[in-house]
DNA sequence: ACGCTTGATAAGTCATTACTAATATAAGTA
DNA sequence: TACTTATATTAGTAATGACTTATCAAGCGT
């Protein structure tokens, strides 16, 4: 179930754009305001969509605060991309057989 | 930038229900209406648009149309998941040599 | 302590969207 | 041809959401 929160949060172009960004290396908000074009609370915002999704982290550093991907998200959408994708698979196999029903 | 529109499309968990019940065997409209507790033409308008991501194909089949899931988005979604995981994994082994700069 | 910087939160606005009811189209049936 | 069934489309509405400005809290340097 926590899936449906990843797919909402990455729906979003921006926020998406936020989150690749952070795949490289971590970001202080300030830096990725500056980048994508938006304002801070803004970005802000957005983060905090990620975070519920747990698409990302976070950790203060001084009086900055560094945003990394969290792999637990990112593995929980790829488990649900990879079962639909087999179940899909599977269900072409079988129509082979089983021709659809009602 | 394909998948932009699936993470949109199975933002909404109407949508995304529609969508796993479908990747079992071809459904019909009325049929998925009937199962979801939604309006007919609430049913038709998802389902258009899981079909202009490229998630859902569908067939006129007499006075019904059946529709399935289109492997094409979902291969897309799951290239994308999967370049995003293994390029957060390639970060995380480079932190070791590699210190976060700025 | 004071000011500066960084980020989060609050409130308000505008655009998007998910839904319904009503209507249109089209295929099958008597 | 008329009648019914199945789906799509249109128009309107209510809710959601992405954004802005303004403000607050906290950390660091002087």
């Amino acid at each position: 179930m926590t899936y449906q929160a990843s797919f909402a949060a990455l729906a979003d172009p921006t926020r998406r754009r936020l989150f690749e960004r952070l795949r490289r290396r971590p970001h202080a908000v300030g830096e990725l305001a500056r980048h994508l074009g938006v304002s801070q609370p803004a970005v802000s915002q957005h983060l905090a969509v990620l975070r519920r999704a747990r698409l990302v982290t976070s950790v203060p550093v001084g009086r900055r605060r560094l945003y990394r991907p969290d792999p637990a998200g990112i593995a929980a959408l790829r488990a649900y991309v990879d079962r639909m994708w087999s179940d899909v698979l599977d269900a072409y196999a079988a129509s082979f057989t089983q021709r659809p029903t009602e």
